[in-house]
RNA sequence: GGGGAGUUUCCCGAGCGGUCAAAGGGGUCAGACUGUAAAUCUGAUGGCUUAUGCCUUCGCAGGUUCGAAUCCUGCACUCCCCA
């Protein structure tokens, strides 16, 4: 191992609760060693809200050891109780095996260039051929009901109208059975996850100490939410998934850079891989200078390039530029279509540009930019109307080829933030 | 069952015969400011081939008048008080 991951979480605000960090230094210490942090495959991709893990293991990586990540395939079935204040809905075999696979895909992204052994593992493949009886006998057996009992996450649902179900409340031995599975298997010893998870890795070290008289240690980091209350990479209009397809890397870049300043600095100790020296004089210059807001580009930059890429990265700087302003040229029908992918478009005949052209008006009003004509000229008076980001004050102007910014496409703005795109097709 | 009040433009709410597309506030939309924040300020806010022009709108249907959101009649709905 080159560095103490231990330290390196606790600097960072990782670690909420731990169990005793003198044994688990020291195992961390006597050599290169298998971490592991579960993902549930609740869709086919995962969200902002995983990444605080998937970070974790890259820490692991970094640090000399073996991240494993475990796709729940067969937790799934279940559904974790834990953070959840009713009773889950089950998915389907289909969709799961779609979402097992969609997850793999990205946790191997993510973590394919930390020059480590990666280990990827689906529960699945080593539940599916337990048997009922067996698994009663093998694990329930050893697992003392007052213990299941007391945790939080069974407790706070008791209390609730809804209760929970027996399916949910074996949740945790199927969990704790995956650390003892691969404490054999691996030799993997240590499980991290979010402070929800306390309950199911603690589950997973006592059984571990029952069945197999081995020590089992465990790390949980806060929670990462607002300080607005809210959840961390949930918007109004959705959550914030790693997807390019569910969430542009525009919009992913985005939030980050929308984030207010405590939440950014608190992620960037948390979700970036900066030295400390990096973060702390990104600290002080967002004391002193919050306006600059070097926090947020930082942390945009770091996890756009690390979750899309650096090509993702550069199309989200690229819409960034053209979205807050930058006139548009030199761009070509694919690239427009790539970075408005998410504006509303509408389609014109091509030959409405020739002779004396689409009245501007017109295209306002056929985008749905403005509610009707009047609204439109309004707009135009009030110097709120913009073709291709260059501001058109005249109210007769007319759109005619020359206005064309791809070969066949033109962007229409109403104000700050309503934009049109305007396709112009043959026939 | 008896008595009273009301129904206005996206919302609340003025208007009670011409000067009313209809005060004011909210919302919304632009502009300025700003940290792609919040707050603030300014303008706009029925539609139309932008015109000191036309059309549609003040619960619904009729009527009086040169002229009605405003007066009359009937209808519908809402609310309040007494029983």
């Amino acid at each position: 191992m080159t560095h103490d991951l231990f330290a390196e979480f606790e600097n960072r605000g990782l670690v909420h609760q731990s169990t005793d960090p003198a044994s688990l230094r020291a195992w961390l210490a006597s050599g290169s060693r298998r971490v592991y942090a579960g993902f549930d495959p609740t869709a086919d991709s995962l969200h902002v809200g995983h990444l605080v893990a998937l970070l974790l293991l890259r820490r692991v990586a970094a640090a000399g050891h073996e991240p494993v990540a475990l796709i729940g395939g067969a937790t799934g079935m279940i559904g974790d109780p834990s953070g959840r204040s009713e009773e889950r809905n089950l998915l389907s075999p289909e969709e799961l095996a779609a979402n097992v696979a969609g997850v793999e895909r990205q946790i191997r992204g993510i973590l394919s260039d930390t020059g480590q052994t990666v280990h990827v593992v689906n529960n699945a493949d080593w539940m599916r051929g337990v048997g009922y009886l067996a698994f009663l006998r093998d694990v329930g057996k050893h697992v003392p009901l007052s213990q299941m009992l007391g945790k939080d996450s069974v407790k706070s649902r008791l209390e609730r109208d809804g209760g929970l179900s027996y399916t949910e409340f074996s949740y945790m031995l199927l969990q704790a059975w995956d650390f003892v599975h691969l404490s054999d298997a691996l030799d993997c010893r240590v499980q991290i996850g979010g402070s929800d998870q306390w309950g199911n890795i603690t589950a997973g070290i006592e059984l571990g100490r029952r069945l197999r008289s081995r020590d089992l240690h465990g790390i949980t980091c806060p929670l990462l939410t607002k300080s607005d209350g809210t959840k961390m990479g949930k918007t109004a209009s959705g959550a914030i998934w790693l997807d390019p397809k569910r969430t542009s890397p525009y919009r992913f870049y985005q939030y980050w850079i929308n984030l207010d300043d405590d939440d950014a600095g608190r992620c960037l100790h948390r979700l970036t891989e900066l030295s400390l020296d990096e973060r702390q004089a990104l600290d002080a210059s967002r004391a002193a200078n919050p306006a600059a807001r070097e926090t947020q580009k930082r942390l945009a930059e770091a996890l756009t390039h690390l979750v899309h890429g650096p090509q993702g990265l550069s199309a989200a700087q690229q819409a960034t530029a053209i979205f807050f302003g930058a006139e548009i040229g030199s761009l070509d029908d694919a690239q427009l279509a790539e970075i408005f992918a998410e504006v509303p478009s509408c389609e014109f005949p091509r030959a409405s540009l020739d002779g004396e052209g689409l009245a501007l008006l017109e295209a306002f009003e056929l985008t749905k930019l403005a509610s009707s004509r009047s609204q439109a000229r309004r707009t135009i008076d009030q110097g709120g109307a913009y073709v291709n980001n260059r501001r058109i004050s005249d109210p007769a102007y007319r759109l005619t080829s020359r206005d064309l910014a791809g070969q066949a496409t033109l962007i229409l703005r109403s104000g700050k933030k309503a934009y049109a795109l305007a396709r112009f097709k043959e026939g």
